[in-house]
DNA sequence: ATCTTTTATTTCATCGATGAAATATAAATT
DNA sequence: AATTTATATTTCATCGATGAAATAAAAGAT
């Protein structure tokens, strides 16, 4: 349907990359698709994505620590979001603030082991839908989208330092 | 960086499905960083992307006309929000209301002239920066992007029809 | 010692999206 | 004719995200 929709738009407007868009409307639609899932699982366990992203970037830590300009980098976030996702996670105890040693203006942000049970047990119920997602890939397909999406995100990386005159 | 992070979780829980978190993820931020750069090109033309999308949905259509239940439909809207997309565009000249002549409960959305003057002037300045997006992707690369994510389209949806008890 | 820079938080304001429920109108069903 | 269903709009309320600017505290530079 979306297929038929920018081949009329492409036989009107003769120079439009018409694959490249059909690949970019697909793109839109499966990442709105992905996050919503995304979203619909961690709804039970009161998390946002941010703050799912950002317990997860700490739990893989070797040292389960970061500061919060490490963590804004991480996650995309701005800092002050990155001080509300902290608060909202410290109040449940899945990690804690503490002054850095070396630098006293860090806030070291570390996860507690309330933090990593809780991680424990929240991803493996997500393992089965997630294996689902990619039924019917080969380990080829896998490969190749793991490629693909690469070197897409390297080009997009490239767009956005270019933003046009 | 994300892929020693996830190397790691998947070191402490094996039963973890590594290679299709990888995935996810790369989804997820090549998704965000699409859509970004799509909010970016629609803001001089004061769009977002619903209404971009409506609007191309009308331009595509044979005939240049919808009903707000069927744009719903495509567009992946609350009738609320049509309601409100609509009204946007009609302000601004791009499309015309009516009511339908066989079915007068129904609203006849409609293109105008002005509309697709409108999307032709606005259409060929994205084209740069899409082709840039998929540059060193050889046509076979787009064919199978195109038939990877349309397979990881038709998993989601139906894992959205499957909501897990 | 003073000034500048870095890091994080707080305050405040706004924007945008969303959606449920009530309303209006017309078609379909009985 | 009366009831039910379909379609669209309006009203209202809320949620969430966002971000700029002011503030605080400490390190670094002069």
């Amino acid at each position: 349907m979306m297929d038929e929709g920018i081949g009329r738009v492409s036989q009107i407007i003769p120079q439009m990359p018409a694959p490249e868009a059909r690949l970019c409307r697909l793109m839109l639609m499966v990442g709105a698709s992905l996050e919503e899932e995304l979203e619909f699982k961690l709804k039970p366990h009161k998390l946002n994505h941010s703050e799912f992203l950002t317990l997860m970037i700490l739990y893989s830590r070797p040292d389960g620590s970061s500061t919060p300009g490490e963590l804004c980098e991480f996650a995309t976030q701005g800092a002050t979001n990155m001080t509300r996702i902290a608060n909202a996670l410290v109040k449940r105890g899945l990690i804690t603030r503490g002054a850095s040693e070396e630098d006293r203006r860090r806030v070291l942000i570390r996860i507690t082991p309330a933090g990593r049970r809780f991680v424990q047990k929240m991803l493996p119920p997500m393992f089965p839908r997630v294996a689902t997602m990619f039924a019917g890939f080969s380990d080829n397909d896998k490969r190749n989208l793991s490629r693909l999406l690469r070197k897409l995100a390297h080009n997009l990386d490239q767009l956005s330092e270019t933003p046009p005159p």
